[in-house]
DNA sequence: CTAGAAGTCTATTAATTAAATAGACTTTAT
DNA sequence: ATAAAGTCTATTTAATTAATAGACTTCTAG
């Protein structure tokens, strides 16, 4: 797998997204400025996560972009797997089963390719948007009890990453 | 890191050399044959490998190609950071690195991406094309001492995969 | 010692993908 | 009604990928 330009775009969106979730509708514009992305790029990058309702847009004046879940509740494998394809370095993973079946000759060559897919997509299925996401990029009107960033409430935790 | 066609065609090249190891020199008809692949572009392919040192080619009449090490000392990682580039899904371990240290709003994602890549890294430079290439086409004339396929002498050994 | 077999090298091409950019259109708050 | 904002379609430019072509060099065998 290979996360494009684009896909990199995508995953600093919904991290700017996540930091603002619960704050209404944002506009692509402060998107694009707060985190230094062309406007116009993601202007389409936003239409194919709302296409894949990963986000929700709302259309005219003070329209703009949310969530349409809880950050942590996002898998960094979804925006990656939506914008660049499959976490598999070559094929996906049911070709390659296919292939560890058919091919006798690449069996164990194409299994290697399996691991390195599973590999990746464990730790992408279980890292959230909301564990990657600082909490918010001004850390002033903090009330109530500090969170701490990178709890996961329903998704493995990488004790590594901590 | 995405393994392209040619990357595919690299460790198979590498593969059917592993199989004739100690046979001596193999024509690129002969490896474009058994493996299938384009003759006019292995072609390419074996030049990149002969200059980065992987295999040695004989020139003129009885000419070919030939590994310049022992399939158990060649991993699979040397030769797809040769044809595919770094094993980082973005960027390589390096950029990765540096954007850890100076870009603190997105450090936990540039993480991420490096805690794949050292997954990557672990499997792929731990398996070598003797652990993979099955140990010959024809099992014929094969005296002395059986070897057996997948004895890695310095690598450590991933059991999941025997 | 020369003919042919084989690798070497450079260039070109066609198709695809990546990364934008442009502009007209639609929806909605005020 | 107007302006702000998302929507949609098309176009462009550059890079990459996957190959193909052909002239050149080296070496072995007869």
């Amino acid at each position: 797998m290979k996360i494009s330009q684009k896909g990199l775009y995508a995953l600093q969106a919904m991290m700017m997204l996540a930091r603002h979730y619960n704050q209404g509708a944002i506009r692509i514009r402060d998107i694009a400025y707060e985190e230094e992305l062309p406007e116009k790029f993601l202007e389409l990058i936003l239409l194919e996560l709302k296409n894949a309702r990963l986000v929700e847009s709302v259309r005219g004046a003070k329209g703009g972009y949310q969530l349409r879940r809880p950050p942590s509740e996002i898998r960094l494998s979804e925006v990656i797997r939506l914008i660049d394809g499959p976490l598999a370095p070559f094929g996906d993973a049911e070709q390659l089963r296919s292939l560890i079946d058919r091919d006798a000759e690449h069996r164990a060559l194409y299994q290697v390719f399996l691991d390195v897919r599973n590999a990746a997509a464990k730790i992408l299925e279980s890292t959230s948007i909301a564990d990657i996401a600082n909490p918010s990029p001004k850390p002033r009107q903090r009330r109530g009890k500090k969170t701490q960033p990178g709890v996961l409430p329903m998704l493995v935790q990488n004790a590594s990453r901590n």
